[in-house]
DNA sequence: GCAAAAGTATGATTTATATCATAATTTTAA
DNA sequence: TTAAAATTATGATATAAATCATACTTTTGC
């Protein structure tokens, strides 16, 4: 269940698909970044320049709603693409991302980008069933928020978690989330997060130190949902 | 504001991006079918075979939850396509399709949609970015759950209805349905949407008429967003 | 290494909305 | 056309979760 480490600039959609003669242009139009843990790779309303692919580190895409409150839409890891909406129709991200841990993130401008969809359709199919897959997941959250009760949901979401990025040695998934992150992942405060924790921990389904989690019932975890 | 009729079968993404050559090939292989109010063009767990493009009519996609509830994914209208979720990975339908009015379609098996996708990258690029743009506006409902009370989601539900469907010659937003189909859209009760229609309706902001809905103050509605 | 800041657990109270209940109205289909 | 079925409006009650409050713990940055 170890997550395996993209242990070089390359183990993401974008090279996958790209054919081998064009792999060269974006070798050099591409750029290496670091962003120190807490701090924003994009922010809200920042004119879109460039698509990110994540090389190590993990980072949450979230979107302000109001003053006080947010909410995350998804947590990408190594591999995961940030940043492109569709062609450049609205010149602004609609949403942040943030580095969870220190991160390096590949940078590559919008319309070398661009370029490489149209000269790549192998690239733009791939793409295209990310959204779809995407979206579908997405559509599966609305539903979850509408119907299901937030313990649930907190299930639902260690469970994602989990398949997503992995457990480490000692059995705790491998990403570090404040109670407020998960939260405004699961769509509901800070205190019924923790005590929904506290709850799953009475049962027995989960082990926690700190913020680490571990899963201990995956059987009756998934019941929740 | 009136929406246009596509008069013809074509007015959809598949023939407004498909090169003339192909276009042929689509023709002789699509199929036409027409489905009547309350009954299914699709059903969750159906084997995927085709996907549709609506040519007269309206159609719910909608997901079950349990034994009793439901989620209204979206609501189509002519032009729209039907029943495509990404390569064939899986095959069944995620969601159920239902005809909330009489309703014409176009109809292409799933082999040939594929294969079109292949010698159109165009269509695969507007494809893409249908996706990214639907993901987009899932994600902004996820937001609007998680953090907004029923009464702004009724308001921004209106609001969408009115902007997708458009209005007919008495102001009434051109699409009719159910207090149950708005709840199961806006993800509460039809108890609650009824309750809240009314107060709207006391606040003048919308006018009504058994399932009939006109915007009054469109400015004051959206400051409930 | 330590003080300040950030994050966490848990209790008490409030509140929005679900649920339950009933009567009135509209739609459907025989 | 008419009776049955579905839909709607609205009131009363219950409840999950938000909010408010406080003490405790961990993390951060100088």
């Amino acid at each position: 269940m170890k997550q395996k480490q993209a242990d070089q600039a390359g183990e993401n959609i974008l090279y996958r698909y790209c054919i081998p003669e064009w792999r060269t242009v974006v070798d050099t139009g591409r750029e290496l970044r670091s962003v120190k843990k807490g701090q924003p790779v994009f922010s809200e309303k920042d004119i879109v320049q460039g698509v990110f692919f994540i090389d190590t580190g993990k980072v949450k895409i979230h979107q302000r709603w109001g003053d006080e409150k947010e909410l995350i839409i998804r947590f990408a890891k190594n591999g995961d693409m940030l940043g492109y909406r569709g062609l450049g129709k609205e010149k602004v991200y609609p949403v942040s991302a943030t580095a969870l841990e220190d991160t390096t993130l590949v940078y590559l401008d919008i319309r070398l980008f661009e370029a490489t969809l149209q000269v790549n359709p192998r690239l733009t199919y791939a793409l295209m069933d990310f959204y779809a897959n995407e979206l579908e997941a997405t559509e599966r959250r609305v539903r979850n928020m509408a119907h299901m009760e937030v313990k649930g949901r907190v299930a639902e979401a260690i469970t994602m978690l989990k398949r997503d990025f992995g457990v480490n040695e000692q059995g705790f998934i491998d990403i570090k989330l404040t109670r407020q992150d998960m939260a405004s992942y699961v769509g509901t405060t800070y205190e019924t997060i923790s005590r929904m924790i506290s709850e799953l921990e009475a049962e027995k389904l989960i082990r926690t130190s700190g913020k680490n989690i571990a899963v201990l019932n995956e059987k009756q975890l998934e019941q929740l949902l």
